[in-house]
DNA sequence: TCTGGGGTCCTAACGCAA
DNA sequence: TCTGTTGCGTTAGGACCC
């Protein structure tokens, strides 16, 4: 049967745990098994994390309002959620994963690729080793999980989709389990698929395809090439007609280091006063800059997201040369771009999030070397620490220069010749 | 009646420098 | 010395995913 397969295939597996937060509540609580769960925020601005199968019966599904969750299933039990539970519980689940392949690529808590080319020979085909993976994460964290099992990763990750147990007005029906898209049967599995189930079409593209009259995967498939490109633009015209042709050449990439790292918040009223947004920021800034601590990197971009009460979302962003790791020089950069926007009319949610990480050449905090985090200071407190410590930035500034933390408004002017990606200059003689 | 939080990737406009 | 071209980095925003 192996020795039958053309060189060079694949055997990729998709993982993903059934109901995944809303399962490991079940586990410390059996007592809500059977009942329909809500795990998300219950308030008034609130969404739904994840669903049990009883309340989906009731048309209950995550990133819906709670408060339309509620209004569709009234006696749902509404949980809070507790992400360092579910972190921990997901650590467990990978160690299953990897007692099968090295190459295990995580997507969220609760999925992962899994290439198990390299582990055939010693545990069977992809469905055996799928079977496999079902039963030993059930041994050890009592949690099941549904598996696709295909050449290729995005086959894999539809192939989970028809393996996962499917709730309905009449009850829950139980799924495959493992489900396996055979090889050289690709284009019959996927051709009568709905085009929106191809991983990178959501509403507006759906639009796009419905449009030309695109339905299906086969009407995609069909379609002319070249026109794709036009209306969907090179990349994703591109990448859409391949997968409709079944090709999916990304390889499974086991770990990939974070792009960004972010914090945002909504607010249960809207805020109007700069100075109130200000705290809030230092408060996020503290935990994205603890948090580029603990990867033991820095930012070299900050953005600053804010959407207003209206739902208008804007970005700015700043860029220094030295990447910073402290919740000061983070807000050194974030204060003046806080400044020039108008926010009389409410703002609803604000945001930070570090990009373009690079190793930090120093490592300072909010609060030196305490360890103590924002969240341990009440918000009145906050003025007083930021002036407190307003003076690190002057330390930066003497210790590496101003260009340490200078806005990147000005840093186009700064590129020296030779220095830049092009290598020395040539153009100097 | 509303629409979270954590991300990734892509595109376009713009300014600068070789 | 000036001008046009080209490529790159930055910035802002959009689409998408779980």
């Amino acid at each position: 049967m192996e020795s039958s397969r053309p060189a060079g295939t694949k055997t990729i597996l998709h993982v993903d745990m059934d109901m995944f937060y809303v399962a490991v509540e079940l586990r410390r609580n059996p007592q809500l098994r059977g009942k329909p769960v809500v795990v998300g925020g219950e308030g008034g601005r609130g969404v739904v994390a994840a669903a049990s199968y009883e309340a989906r019966r009731f048309g209950v599904f995550s990133a819906m309002s709670s408060a339309q969750a509620k209004r569709l299933c009234p006696d749902a039990i509404f949980l809070p959620g507790d992400h360092d539970h579910y972190s921990e519980v997901s650590a467990e689940v990978f160690e299953v994963f990897h007692t099968v392949t090295p190459l295990v690529e995580g997507l969220s808590l609760d999925e992962a690729f899994l290439d198990v080319t390299g582990s055939l020979r010693l545990f069977g085909d992809g469905v055996q080793i799928g079977n496999e993976i079902r039963s030993r994460v059930k041994q050890a964290t009592e949690l099941t999980c549904s598996v696709g099992v295909a050449p290729n990763k995005f086959l894999a990750k539809l192939a989970s989709v028809v393996a996962k147990p499917r709730a309905s007005r009449d009850g829950v029906k139980p799924g495959h389990g493992v489900y396996e898209v055979l090889l050289g049967r690709e284009l019959e599995f996927l051709h009568p698929l709905a085009v929106e189930s191809l991983w990178g079409v959501g509403p507006v593209t759906l639009e796009k395809l419905s449009a030309l009259s695109i339905k299906t995967v086969g009407d995609l498939a069909k379609f002319d090439r070249k026109i794709l490109v036009n209306v969907l633009g090179q990349s994703l015209g591109q990448h859409l007609f391949d997968l409709s042709q079944g090709l999916d050449e990304r390889s499974v990439e086991p770990d990939r280091d974070a792009k960004s790292i972010g914090h945002e918040e909504t607010f249960s009223s809207d805020i109007k006063d700069h100075r109130v947004a200000h705290n809030h920021l230092v408060r996020l800034a503290d935990a994205v800059a603890a948090r580029c601590r603990n990867a033991g990197v820095g930012a070299r971009t900050i953005s600053l997201k804010i959407k207003f009460a209206d739902f208008q979302l804007i970005t700015r962003s700043a860029s220094v040369d030295l990447p910073v790791t402290s919740a000061q020089a983070m807000m050194h950069l974030i204060d003046p771009l806080l400044k020039t926007i108008d926010i009389s009319g409410g703002v609803r949610l604000l945001g930070i999030s570090a990009r373009n990480l690079a190793e930090p050449e120093t490592q300072m905090s909010l609060f030196g070397e305490t360890g103590e985090s924002a969240e341990d200071v009440s918000a009145n407190d906050l003025d007083a620490v930021w002036s407190s410590t307003t003076s690190a930035i002057d330390d930066i500034r003497d210790k590496f220069g101003d260009s340490a933390i200078r806005p990147a408004s000005s840093l186009s002017h700064k590129r020296k010749p030779g220095s830049s990606k092009w290598g020395p200059s040539d153009s100097q003689a």
